[in-house]
DNA sequence: TCTAATTTTTAGTTTTGTCTAAAAAAATAT
DNA sequence: ATATTTTTTTAGACAAAACTAAAAATTAGA
């Protein structure tokens, strides 16, 4: 039985693996907010347990048997998550923390019986995938807003990074998943975005652009 | 904040303080499966926080702010255990193991949206009272079977101690809280109680009628 | 390429919550 | 009333998961 540190540290494993290639020591450390040193402690154990392929000095991967196990917290963190906002009323703003502690509630029965009773949602409230079962997950194909040009259209899908402070903003904005999205303008000096969304014109700064993703038709 | 464990530490103090009047270390130790040695040294720092009046070698027991934490826990435990049920599906057997997880989770606003979800129940799957958020909790006037004599009824409204096999038990005689009891016979050389539940005449052990708790009219 | 800066690991410490074994206190029995 | 048994506490050890400081390896710069 793994403890909530280390599905913790192997979630961010996974996440760090998604974005950069080989995840060194001290990403891991900044991503949980902790010293390297104790990043390393942990590195050994999981090499030992075969959730990792390990080299000193050299950086880590997941092995099969790591990522599965990532997964299936990830699975269940999303579950929680849209069982917070779906049945309980909770902002998509507040319900990340949350699903920081429920992930690790141990049984199987369960994670499978509140995946039914959510009627086996394929997205959490952030539009992120959720994996079945057996691992499977979504590869999206999304594109970062700040990646389209001028007239481009796109629907939001997702959001980046998911800090309760950019979701706040969202909401004040009332923008929400599943909106389209046109590009009306493009501010030279300093990347602000125009766009279009229900009909308004919102002005984006270049940082809200890096992390709103949406699917083009391309 | 306190831990996962000092809170399972102070919910037994409160469990304990139900039936015994003076709580001593082995009978926490015995409680928690743990060894006596372990519960000094957390009786020593509850006192510290003030959560029990301790002198050594005498027992203990909770003061106001310890009752009133392991009430918020009692409550959390219960609410979880009636949502596995209602919103889940689990059997009354199944849901105590999970809920001594799910009771740990830290948020105020979880646990008074779930309580909202569930349309503030009054009663725990095993017929316990749920307390409400400012500590109350509803005394309950109930007899155990075993103390009814022939010809006597009742209406089961709980099970002492909610052992997972005697609730698998009952389920499988169908006999569930709210059922009507009549004393049929008592037999003299063990105890053994026929009674008569929905029109069945069942036939209950000593054991069984030490824990079936009743409402009854006097 | 060789030195300097950065990253990673090692060594040793801390806190929390458990344990065992031994000492001390309280309860029980003769 | 005293001796024996039982209960409780103390003392010391251990594992997990974090830390700091120092050493070692790698990477980058001149
Ligand atoms: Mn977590
Ligand atoms: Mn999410
Ligand atoms: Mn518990
Ligand atoms: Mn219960």
């Amino acid at each position: 039985m793994n403890s909530q540190s280390e599905e913790d540290y192997l979630k961010a494993l996974y996440h760090l693996e998604m974005d950069f290639d080989a995840v060194s020591t001290s990403s891991i450390a900044e991503y949980l907010n902790m010293k390297p040193s104790s990043v390393t402690d942990m590195l050994k154990k999981f090499a030992e347990k075969k959730f990792i392929n390990y080299q000193k000095y050299k950086g880590t991967s997941l092995t099969k048997k790591g990522k599965l196990t990532a997964l299936s917290i990830i699975r269940k963190h999303r579950l929680w998550e849209t069982f917070l906002v779906e049945k309980l009323s909770f902002g998509w703003d507040q319900v990340h923390i949350i699903a920081e502690q429920l992930e690790h509630i141990k049984s199987e029965e369960l994670i499978e019986k509140l995946d039914n009773f959510l009627d086996n949602p394929k997205y959490d409230p952030h539009g992120d995938p959720i994996p079945c079962k057996d691992g499977n997950i979504e590869e999206m194909n999304q594109k970062l807003l700040v990646e389209l040009k001028t007239s481009q259209k796109g629907i939001i899908t997702g959001v980046k990074k998911g800090t309760a402070s950019l979701l706040n903003y969202l909401d004040k904005e009332k923008v929400k998943l599943g909106d389209s999205v046109k590009v009306i303008e493009i501010l030279e000096f300093d990347g602000t975005y125009i766009v279009e969304i229900n009909k308004r014109k919102l002005t984006f700064s270049e940082k809200i652009c890096q992390n709103l993703l949406l699917e083009t038709n391309d």
